[in-house]
DNA sequence: CTACACATGTAAACGGTTACATGATTAT
DNA sequence: ATAATCATGTAACCGTTTACATGTGTAG
């Protein structure tokens, strides 16, 4: 279980629900953790079934009703519990780098426009990081601070890759085709 | 289904046995896909059984017998069809990182502890990564060379960040301490 | 004689994804 | 009109992890 902990960290800013913290499992915590909503509503559930977070009905009028949730002391005590025990080795998962350390074996073609794809997605996600690190520099956590920072660094770099990459193999797309047909 | 296309991507260098991939994806293709011994196994005989891979038994005799493997042309045809296919997002997961956004709320002690270590283990794979990067700069694939240097800049920019932040909340803690206790 | 490297697998338990299900309000 | 945002959940399926299971050869 580890989901668990992901979600309890990200309480730590203060009362949120469900939905609220699906759109911050999509930018913020996404750096180091993904999440589908439906996992959030789940995971919410078996939190408050065991103590570990405490959520509160508000009734709203021209929007749905929503449950806004909170760490409890015992969900405190469990990551307390979590930071001091031992940390697995990261997990990642990218179907793209994939299909680069394949492309020499299939058409670049489709390749090179994920490629492109991605470093505008990262980009995209720079601009989030930097007006969230803006916020975060006056804020007394510095936990967030941190993560969002190496966040913002990973998609640097991730862009600057792609770039490249996209670059080196349209280059030697190029010298091919030209070989081919001189 | 998407183990599956790392373990294709992974065979275009050549016959591996289970317990040969199993030792690529801990160092080169543990950059972008991470997964276990059992996995493979397991995935092998999948891939065997739909013809997208085929094994050969080697009869050893001071060692136990070995089942090679290598892509298939229907193989080929899946990998193909995957890297025109549209790519998910990026997956990552990170304990030590939920550790550090909770950081204001637990004991930084065994959190400092962690991210020294990471930064360790993340030095000896730079290492490990420029090493092959030499030997792959003579290859004529480029694909595993892009994602090499991808995965050496990843764990750089990591050991950095590790660094930092452990130095960061060091000098936080001390400066608690010195509050407490004048 | 202890630990590590070689070598392969199965079964049960767990976690995550996809598809399904609903419905009002607000902005374009 | 249409799309997006708000808002929450369940069920079936699939994939992953953990535990189990076994055995030899080589190096320290």
């Amino acid at each position: 279980m580890a989901l668990r902990h992901a979600v309890l960290a990200a309480l730590l800013d203060g009362e949120y629900s469900g939905y609220q913290l699906a759109k911050a499992f999509d930018i913020g915590v996404a750096n180091f953790w993904h999440a589908l909503p439906q996992q959030l509503y789940l995971e919410l559930s078996r939190l408050e079934r065991d103590g570990l977070v405490s959520g509160r009905e508000v009734v709203q009028e021209s929007r749905p009703n929503k449950r806004l949730f909170t760490v409890t002391d015992a969900g405190m005590a469990e990551l307390e519990r979590f930071a001091a025990s031992a940390a697995k080795p990261s997990f990642i998962r990218d179907d793209l780098m994939v299909k680069v350390q394949a492309v020499d074996r299939t058409d670049p073609a489709p390749v090179l426009a994920q490629l492109r794809e991605r470093a505008e997605v990262a980009t995209a996600k720079i601009e989030i990081f930097d007006q969230l690190l803006l916020r975060l520099r006056d804020d007394d956590r510095i936990g967030p601070y941190l993560t969002c920072l190496r966040g913002r660094d990973f998609e640097r770099q991730h862009r600057d890759w792609c770039l490249h990459a996209e670059q080196v193999l349209r280059e030697r797309s190029e010298r091919e085709a030209a070989r081919a047909d001189p």
